[in-house]
DNA sequence: GACTGTGAAGCCATTCACAGCT
DNA sequence: AGCTGTGAATGGCTTCACAGTC
């Protein structure tokens, strides 16, 4: 089978793409360039003719591409064509934030259940989600037939919980505990530290001092 | 002056050395050799001893590097060796829960002030913090002398702020929402975009299962 | 004339492999 | 003997430039 890798950083524009399309799309526009795309988003039109590349031929040359069309190629591509019901681990702030996030519901992703392991809280709803002990997690996975995992505990059970996770049948986990994991081959991972973020600003912020007289 | 260009990746992975050497100082180890590191954080020692190498020689040869030495190194590296008074604009649920997330002011980044238009919540107290009207801005960043600014308000407002969080004075602006923004030069800007990182777990589910028998 | 699709070139990051130090 | 620091080699992503199509 023909499966050239594709580079992550592809997938990732793709996502930002198909979100810059739907708005074009709402303002009734029909056909766009890769350089309208480019402009919008801020990449090269070079750049967004060799991502789509990747999958196939979208567009027509002279022309440029069908707004819907394209939208819907690239939901395709990223998966986003059918619902993915999701959990959420730990339901602390971080946790009750991403239960609350609209733009989750929006992209396709359903969270179906939260978990924690403080009794105080199992049995709360937030935003229509209930939450439960850990002692339920493999029984709605499989009921939810849940495939996405979100952990949002502190970094010292994030090993515990994936574990967890993985074992109640997820393939894929979006860690946002400050620490790094293992999971088995088969299994997919990524991680957000949202403190990495911060901390490559305040790096640019001293070098930028630093090159200051040009 | 010699300013070779430092990879971002390298920065990214200088944050997770960090975070996982003051675990391993925790637990009183003196010396730490790049494979350790490597394996701790999983990449590869050529890795670990390339990226410190843009800033220094903090290591001896056949014996490693000194733990509290190399982690002060990398924290003075990132600019965490002082105090970053940081503001959120935006006070739903994830401004409410970047105000509450304990790992902000682990770093150094203490946050001072959250930002918002709906009257009903200025005046209200996030976890200490003090929730004030837009209004307010330029005069708690120059008075805090606040350098960081985090967006945390829906799409549609966020340029909006971006633009008020730059003529206040903020030099770096961390956008939460899921849209691209402009920012003048000299400004720093990152976009954690939280859906993007389901959407690359869902195309990675999707290839997996075409690429299933080997 | 305008814009896509794509091989080739250029550029940047990672890995290799070994000299140099303790 | 063990491990760092680093030039050289590799691999991968991005940009260039142009042939192909409308």
């Amino acid at each position: 089978m023909k499966t050239l890798k594709i580079p992550e950083a592809t997938i990732i524009r793709l996502s930002v793409y198909s979100r810059y399309l739907s708005q074009v799309d709402q303002k009734g526009v029909v056909t766009i360039s890769s350089g309208e795309i480019a402009e919008g988003v801020g990449v090269s039109p070079a750049q967004v003719r060799k991502d789509l590349a990747y999958f196939g031929e979208f567009g027509t040359r002279g022309v440029g591409y069908n707004v819907k069309d394209l939208h819907r190629h690239i939901m395709k591509i990223l998966g986003l064509n059918s619902e993915w019901p999701t959990i959420v681990v730990g339901a602390g702030n971080l946790g009750t934030a991403l239960c609350m996030y609209r733009g989750f519901r929006e992209r396709g992703f359903q969270i179906v259940a939260v978990f924690d392991n403080d009794p105080a809280k199992i049995g709360e709803n937030i935003n229509e989600v209930t939450v439960y002990g850990l002692d339920k997690l493999a029984e709605i996975v499989e009921k939810e037939d849940v495939k996405i995992g979100i952990i949002a505990v502190p970094a010292d059970y994030a090993q515990e919980v994936a574990n967890q996770l993985v074992d109640a049948g997820v393939n894929a986990i979006l860690n946002f505990a400050p620490k790094v994991i293992n999971v088995p081959d088969g299994v997919e991972l990524r991680n957000v530290d949202l403190t990495v973020n911060l901390e490559i600003l305040t790096f640019n912020l001293g070098t930028q001092k630093r090159n200051s007289q040009p």
